[in-house]
DNA sequence: GAAAAGCCGAGTAATATACTTGGGATTGGG
DNA sequence: CCCAATCCCAAGTATATTACTCGGCTTTTC
């Protein structure tokens, strides 16, 4: 049950980019060294990033990544089920075609993977990236971050 | 954020088991046969469950394990952190000696993982095989059960 | 005493993860 | 106009994990 380096990685970067999100356009190499993941790493998160349309990329020197939309309107659901798929435990009870299982009929156990997916999902879709800036700033109490997240 | 067959498979037999609480213990290989897991397998998981102190085995021939309680006080939160280890999605925030980061001052992604550990938490340790056992019932509406979980 | 079960440790094939590598395309600044 | 910075992309790879299998020993009932 745990998550993978994607999600971890992804929404520390995407938490980073939120917080520069006033400056413009950002670089991967920035968001890799302060955050201190493999750039060439990044690159395929946020490739998918992209591809989900949260980010948007400007290519050519000086280019970077900006957030697609306000950090108020992105959820940390949105980015990790961009980045490692369905949060669902079991692939029976994925939201988008789920496996198929020939004992589905009556299958109990089934309830409970529900049940995990349905709670993880309220949690990660009820936060915001700007929820997350705000609990930043309160604990980092200063207003040129420390940049670490 | 998927389960393994671990927990999977494990929770599977323990309902099996609990379906046939009153018959005394059960064999593996009949466990095995009706829930279509490899026996040898499932040998490695009663180990665990054994160690846990969730199932008692009776050995030698005609043995086989049965719950150490009733099927009311044994939750699948129990089954699943004893067969998968801790729930939570990231090691940092593991209930038992936690993962430490150099970072953990102030790191905000924390209080995300924290709050899937414990909605994760909440639900299985709210469930108890007693409740699969209702559900199964209502499900397959008869009282020789089908013994598909 | 033989068969049926649990117990145990080691080995292994397949899969997934977490990257690295090497290049190509685009663009701003000198 | 060139070149460095940057994004873009596909493929390769080392490591770890998973999901088992295998072989043999121990215990107990019939």
């Amino acid at each position: 049950m745990k998550l993978s380096t994607k999600g971890r990685y992804g929404l520390k970067a995407m938490l980073d980019l939120a917080i520069h999100h006033s400056e413009g356009q950002i670089s991967l190499k920035s968001i890799a060294e302060r955050q201190d993941i493999s750039e060439n790493y990044l690159e395929q998160l946020f490739a998918i990033l992209r591809k989900s349309g949260i980010v948007k990329s400007i290519r050519g020197s000086q280019g970077g990544y900006v957030l697609a939309q306000g950090p108020d309107s992105i959820t940390v659901g949105s980015i990790l089920r961009a980045l490692e798929g369905s949060l669902a435990p079991v692939d029976c009870v994925m939201e988008t075609e789920p496996a198929q299982c020939n004992r589905a009929e009556g299958c109990v156990t089934k309830l409970i993977w529900k049940k995990i997916r349905d709670s993880v999902n309220d949690v990660v879709d009820s936060i915001t990236l700007e929820d997350l800036i705000t609990e930043y700033k309160k604990a980092n109490n200063k207003d040129d971050y420390m940049y670490y997240i």
